[in-house]
DNA sequence: CCGGATCCAAAATGATACTG
DNA sequence: CAGTATCATTTTGGATCCGG
């Protein structure tokens, strides 16, 4: 993808492509559930492991390291025994934390509904199959 | 994606706060995208496949059954010649359209600096392996 | 033609074993 | 403790065929 930049005044709905770019970022399973659990201070990789639990450990591996490089979090290593390794959100990271907050709380208000809706739609007789892959 | 969503392991109680059961809806590649391209009112299979371009025709049909499901848009089919379905956001899905638009806008104003995070990152030495898979 | 389903190849992901 | 290597399973994308 480009490296061409737009400025911060650009509002949001003109640029389908760069949102697309950037959602690539957050737009997996793991990425924002991480973040929310560093939220209130550095952890280490098993707390993180134990905080998003159902991840798997090479899943959490792959997703700090997505994040460190693309600057939102930072990755501290002690060279001890028992090795220490602690996570911590760089001042964008926590921007993004921010900006993942009404996304979160509509997820926790609507999850019930959510649930409505699905039974509601498994009941339905002309429900169409999904695609197989 | 769309054959994941809300399996029945997924019992209530098993995460205190449910957030990671319900960024299952949203927390894919395509759906928040989807949603953004319906905030300005309803639009066709085609016109989704164009607007949300790089999407394949089976993950937009996928996506589309899943949030169908979720209750957040609906799906409206005119049996005519040619073949009309039209897809717009519940209440529901508007008010999720609302919740999502801080990060939204997060992208747009970050996604020069990650470019740069990422171009430093890959610059440094010792940077570590991504396991493969 | 439009929306969608099926088959196959590639990529992502999870589980497990192993290492410093 | 904090990963890495490897293999089995799941998900995704592309091409293609189908029904109306």
């Amino acid at each position: 993808m480009g490296a061409t930049r737009g400025g911060p005044g650009e509002a949001a709905g003109e640029d389908p492509c760069r949102t697309r770019a950037v959602l690539g970022i957050v737009g997996d399973k793991w990425s924002l559930l991480v973040v929310r659990h560093l939220s209130e201070g550095p952890r280490r990789f098993t707390e993180l492991k134990r905080a998003v639990d159902g991840i798997s450990q090479r899943m959490l591996t792959v997703t700090l390291r997505g994040l460190e490089r693309d600057g939102i979090l930072t990755r501290t290593v002690r060279n001890v025994m028992p090795p220490h390794v602690s996570y911590e959100l760089t001042p964008m990271g926590r921007t993004l934390r921010e900006a993942t907050a009404p996304l979160l709380e509509w997820s926790i208000a609507h999850v019930g509904h959510i649930d409505d809706a699905r039974a509601a739609y498994d009941a339905r007789p002309d429900t169409p199959a999904t695609p197989g892959g």
